[in-house]
DNA sequence: ATGAAAGCGCTAACAG
DNA sequence: CTGTTAGCGCTTTCAT
């Protein structure tokens, strides 16, 4: 036998050689075309089955223009993105559709734009449709069908699913108030998203409605990203006129405060008291547990999902600016403001 | 709103036309091959940014070998895999590889032997070396190169990353033990992974030591998955003489276990205590929250990448079946048998 | 019922 | 320096 085990993987070539018969006939086996008779189906059925043959995904997406494979695009996979997976996977299940989820490896800071960037790599031909997570342009070129979750500024062409960031940021900064802090700062997120923007003017319009002035330089900028956080948090921290309370725009930055006042004998919720947003599973693993405001994140990637397949097969989504509302947790982050234990 | 989605996107064809060039120079242009003009490459860049063109990943994975994308293979996304993806996210960063992971929509029961099919569709074509997470089969004929966690029984050709799974399981038994409790039961996982026999036998072990003879009807099959888990718990906690500790070799069957206790009004940990195995984030976010064996899941994602890059680049591993440490988490759903509150 | 041939979008010889 | 040509593995007319 001098078959050649060169390559690795088997192609139809391979299996119609095998077979001794055309390429094309293996091809209309494969797919269930007419005009095969039986006794030929079944040999190369048997072959393909003997040579362990699959369909490269590679290959027939670029003769295809329909894949049945949903992208997922992503940044970076944290703990954000893969919550909206698993949202993802179970509005996939018995729908015929495949899912893949794609990232650059993080390298997001080098090119802003990158959901641009994947979407032209891979609709069309990989993917018949996709779902941004957190994306950063605001013109999405509809190359294709295409939903946002937790979109940049001013995208109102594209199909969203969001959660009531206002209102979740509200809820979040009253707790701290209710609780007696006066003197609270804020970690704000990726300035040019819309849910920073919206937790931002949360915060304000708590402190506001409680007649409490805004101190503009307990207001820092973070990024969604524990990095910038923690330097963040450094600045913030490290004042003596620090904040009793701290409302951070993500559970991430929420942790990394969480961390530096660790790291300056700050205590959690003692010193300081911490409010979150997202509710990542990471929230509660913390010390102590985070109190923080609630995004239905896997029912949001669900929605998302839900979405796209209608927009692939031709329908119109009924609420192309899907909203879901956010809830406070209670952990054990917060505390009276002078309280002790 | 009437975007047309029909002929979307931009493709080296239309850009070489726009350019007045051919492809071939739009490619070399793109791909920064020696022998092109200042002038043109200029020009062609200028159009290529006018026309936000992009490469298709598609046709430029099947006209070259090497694609520098890597594949997470996985049957769903569920906790334990996305927290792998988080690890592999983590090596992927800064090695100028792209990480893509792929799912059928765990479809998986439907055809054993799904990271077969995945591997023959991607391998070669798409990526250029995979991660397979809890595979199903023994042979995994290398089509190229690969890294299985949690691998299947037997493949020992295959480089593989696992958890110490017999230690783990037995201090999580051991735990149970010391606190006392002597009918202790156990859910199994999927009798086909290594790691599911593994912490069936640490389980059998740590009762022998103690001197406890195993009771094989509290003895239960379950699958990894939650819901199978859930029949399985029901059969165990309705019997009359029903276990005081359970030890699950998973965290996804403990949850199942915890939320079946609450039905039929069995308080954890007073009426029963629960150890699970694994740690995912969500172990931490039950009530009450789990006593488990964490493994190192993000790390062992890490570590498989890492090898996986070496294999790409032709680099032997220095060990083909790494092995790293667990931990017992105490938590809040254990008790000392008989004690109350 | 089967096969030859064209072509999906791209890259890489090889000519010019 | 630039264009022409030949495929990568597959599906699909269109002949036979």
């Amino acid at each position: 036998m001098e078959t050649v085990h060169t390559s690795g993987r088997v192609t139809m070539q391979q299996v119609a050689l095998e077979a001794g018969v055309s390429v094309s006939t293996v091809s209309k086996v494969i797919n269930g075309r007419y005009g095969i008779s039986t006794a030929t189906a079944a040999h190369v059925s048997s072959v393909i089955e003997r040579m362990g043959y699959e369909t490269s995904l590679v290959a027939r997406s670029l003769r295809n223009q329909r894949t049945n494979v949903i992208g997922v695009l992503v940044a970076d996979f944290e703990p954000f993105s893969t919550e909206v997976l698993k949202g993802a996977a179970d509005a996939i299940r018995g729908s015929g559709f495949e899912l893949v989820a794609y990232s650059a490896g993080g390298r997001v800071d080098e090119h802003v734009g990158w959901e641009r960037r994947y979407l032209s790599r891979l609709m069309g031909t990989l993917v018949d449709g996709a779902v941004l997570v957190t994306p950063t342009i605001t013109d999405v070129l509809s190359d294709g069908p295409v939903v946002a979750i937790d979109p940049h500024t001013g995208s109102t062409t594209i199909p969203t699913v969001t959660a009531h960031n206002l209102q979740g940021a509200r809820a979040g900064v009253r707790h701290l108030l209710e609780l007696g802090h006066t003197r609270v700062g804020m970690v704000t997120g990726r300035a040019d998203l819309v849910s920073a923007q919206l937790r931002e003017q949360g915060f304000r319009e708590a402190l506001a409605e409680a007649g409490v002035a805004v101190d503009e330089s307990l207001v820092v900028r973070g990024a969604f990203e524990a990095d910038v956080a923690r330097d963040v948090a450094h600045r913030l921290l490290e004042r003596t006129d620090r904040p009793s309370a701290v409302f951070a725009a993500s559970d991430q930055m929420a942790l990394a405060v969480l961390d530096v006042a660790r790291e300056l004998g700050i205590d959690v919720p003692s010193d300081l008291s911490l409010v979150g947003f997202d509710n990542i599973p990471e929230s509660a693993l913390s010390e102590p547990p985070l109190t923080t405001v609630a995004q239905p994140i896997r029912e949001m990637g669900r929605d998302a999902v839900s979405m796209l397949i209608g927009l692939i097969e031709g329908r119109e989504p009924a609420d192309p600016h899907h909203t879901l509302g956010t809830e406070l947790v209670l952990r054990r982050s917060t505390r009276p403001h002078g309280g002790s234990s």
